[in-house]
DNA sequence: CGGCGCATGTAACTTGTTACATGATTCC
DNA sequence: GGAATCATGTAACAAGTTACATGCGCCG
């Protein structure tokens, strides 16, 4: 049993281009942040793993330096790997929204501070918003005949039209609290 | 450090009623299945050390028996901490979802094997819409001027407006694989 | 040469899932 | 009495986070 998708991420990234675990934390820190983390923790192991099955290559520079980067490439088999998981049903995700929780339990305490939370929610989303706006304006200006960024423009316009739905639910869950305010 | 919500699943809802672990993964899994999960490995565990805390109270009748219900009571402890709890800021939510992994790196595959796993995804949760859908008219029948399923009926919205999302997604990309499917 | 960002790594821990064992109750 | 479902519980495992240790390389 191997639910964790860390592999697939790594073998990801590295079938686009040659990276270091560092590099893999930084691009999922910030293309895929509003819908995947991963952290150190697991990276630097699974890459270790994975390159011992080789699936992955590792590049070795500087010899006799105790340290160095280490650069990873996909191998044939990491490819095959990769194809199989993209071919394999997609696995039904498991969602935490704590907001929702208080939302649900929001009766006993003061509409107020269920707004404050709405209010912060709505805003940290917002920012969110702007920064996927700003990445699709990016992609579509670079864009020309022979880039292909069709699907991550997809996986953008996912988090446009979901944080707009968050957004929306936002303003009009502050009113209705307004309104149980004024009882 | 005591990450884990599970305490407060069980707080808010044995501040409605008194409950038994199995009811409470029962009324999880029914209502908060679109936005939450708890397993009995965690419940029952937690069940323990809130009594144990005095946070709750547990009835074991039918004396001598091994095993029997036990139903779990909140206490004025017990509602404190789900207040205290309450009040506090949410924390930041983190998402994961496989299938834009999926979506990001489908390059490399066919666009039918994409658009069959959105296919999937789009009746999953068209399923679920129709399921919130009908416990919102469940809600909204029952309600009078006495009953207050405000804060419920705005946590249902809150998955009706997201799950449309995920639709209207799911739809756009359909359109836009076939159009690349042509090429 | 001091600080900062790049870079790798892991040990200790917490969190969460799964599979299984067991008993109670209900209904046919 | 047998099947289904209600009900409790936990051990073994898998997954994921955090905090820390270490060193490199560049810039002012």
């Amino acid at each position: 049993m191997n639910k964790s998708k860390t592999k697939f991420v790594i073998l990801g990234l590295l079938s686009e281009e040659a990276l270091t675990g560092y590099e893999i934390k930084k691009i999922v820190d910030m293309r895929f942040g509003f819908f995947w983390n991963e952290s150190y923790g697991q990276l630097y192991p699974e890459l270790k793993r994975l390159a011992q099955k080789e699936l992955i290559s590792a590049s070795k520079p500087k010899e006799g330096s105790a340290r160095g980067k280490t650069r990873y490439f996909i191998t044939q088999k990491g490819i095959s790997a990769l194809e199989i998981w993209l071919s394999e049903p997609v696995e039904t995700e498991s969602v935490r929204l704590e907001i929702l929780l208080k939302m649900y339990f929001s009766n006993g305490i003061k509409p107020e501070i269920m707004k404050k939370h709405i209010t912060e929610f709505s805003i940290s989303h917002q920012k969110q918003l702007d920064m996927l706006n700003m990445f699709q304006q990016q992609l579509l200006s670079v864009e020309d005949l022979h880039s292909n960024h069709g699907d991550i423009l997809s996986v953008i316009d996912f988090g446009q039209k979901v944080y707009k739905a968050y957004i929306d639910w936002c303003e009009e869950t502050t009113i209705y609290l307004e309104s149980r305010d004024e009882k």
